[in-house]
DNA sequence: TTGTGTTTTACGACCTCC
DNA sequence: GGAGGTCGTAAAACACAA
C-alpha cells in the first residue's frame, strides 16, 4: 500500500521525495470507510481530543470566507478545467461556491464524503502539466533533500487540498490524531499536513491583514468578506494561539481567545 | 508566446511548552 | 530535547494581461 511507505518515508524529513515515486498513485485516493466516519468527528467533541468549539471558529470567521474563493479558482480554474475536459466519468467538480453552500462556516454541516467522488479531480487531467515531472524524475539526491535545482513540490490534488480546507474549516490546529488520520487517509505524510496547515494559517492571517489595512486605508469599507467582524475583532485573530501541548489541543484556547 | 504577479508547497530559524 | 507554533522566504505552479 502506498500509503503505508509514504508514512514510512515521513521519517526522512523530505516527504517530497516519496511523493516523487513513480509509482505513486496520486490521483487514486480512495475513500476508506474510516475516512467516511470523520465527517461526524468534528461535531462530537467528546469523541477524543477533539473537543474545540468548532462553532466559534465559523461565527468568528464569517460565513464567507473569501479565501475559499482562493480555493476554488473560479472558472479559469483547474477545477473548472476538470469540468470541462473530464475525462473520467463521475467526476465531481468543484468550485468554491459549490463548496460553500455545501459548507456554510461555523454551521459544521460537511458534506458526507459520499457525495464526494474521491476518485474525481485526477491530476492527471485536471493539472496534467503539474505531474509529468513526477512520472519522469525520481529526484532523491544524496542528500536526501527533495528541494533540488529541479522541480521540488508537488502539487496536492484538488481532493486532497478539498479534505484539508474541510478540516481546517472545522479546526484551525489539528490534533495529533486527526493529523495522522488526514495523512493516510490522502495518501500525505503527516509533516505535510502539519505543514499545509501551517501555510493555512499563514494564508488566514495575511487575509485578515490585508482586511486590516482596508479598514485603515479605506475607512471602514472592507466589510465584506469578513461579515461583522470590527477591526480590533480581526486584530485578536491575529495574536498567535498559544503553543501546543504536544497531543493535545492548542486550539482549544485559540477558540477562546478569538471568539467573544 | 511571454512577462509578470499571485498562490501554493516546503523549508529554516527561532520561540514556547512540556 | 522534541514537538509544534509563527515568520520569512525560495521556488514551482498557476493566472492573466499584453
Amino acid at each position: 500500500m502506498y500509503v503505508s511507505s509514504l508514512l514510512d518515508k515521513e521519517n526522512s524529513m523530505y516527504p517530497g521525495s516519496a511523493r516523487s515515486n513513480n509509482n505513486l498513485p496520486v490521483q487514486n485516493f480512495v475513500s476508506t470507510p474510516s475516512y467516511s466516519d470523520y465527517m461526524g468527528y468534528h461535531h462530537v467533541p467528546a469523541l477524543d481530543t477533539h473537543g474545540q468549539p468548532a462553532g466559534t471558529w465559523g461565527s468568528h470567521y464569517g460565513p464567507q470566507r473569501e479565501d475559499w474563493n482562493s480555493y476554488g479558482p473560479g472558472p479559469s480554474s483547474t477545477v473548472a478545467a476538470a469540468q470541462i475536459n473530464s475525462s473520467s466519468p463521475g467526476q465531481v467538480s468543484y468550485t468554491s461556491a459549490d463548496y460553500s453552500s455545501l459548507h456554510p462556516a461555523g454551521s459544521g454541516g460537511l458534506p458526507p464524503v459520499d457525495t464526494i467522488n474521491t476518485q474525481q479531480i485526477s491530476p492527471n487531467s485536471q493539472r496534467h502539466s503539474s505531474y509529468e515531472w513526477m512520472r519522469k524524475t525520481v529526484q532523491t539526491n544524496t542528500t536526501g533533500k527533495t528541494r533540488t535545482k529541479e522541480k521540488y513540490r508537488v502539487v496536492y490534488t484538488d481532493h486532497q487540498r478539498l479534505e484539508l480546507e474541510k478540516e481546517f474549516h472545522c479546526n484551525r490546529y489539528i490534533t495529533i490524531r486527526r493529523k495522522s488520520e488526514l495523512a493516510a487517509n490522502l495518501g500525505l505524510s503527516e509533516r505535510q499536513v502539519k505543514i499545509w496547515f501551517q501555510n493555512r494559517r499563514a494564508k488566514e492571517r495575511k487575509l485578515i491583514k490585508k482586511k486590516i489595512s482596508q479598514f485603515d486605508g479605506s475607512g471602514g469599507s472592507a466589510q465584506s468578506d469578513s461579515g461583522s467582524l470590527s477591526p480590533n475583532e480581526i486584530s485578536s485573530s491575529l495574536f498567535p494561539p498559544p503553543h501546543g501541548i504536544n497531543g493535545l489541543q492548542p486550539n482549544g484556547i485559540h477558540q477562546v481567545i478569538v471568539s467573544e
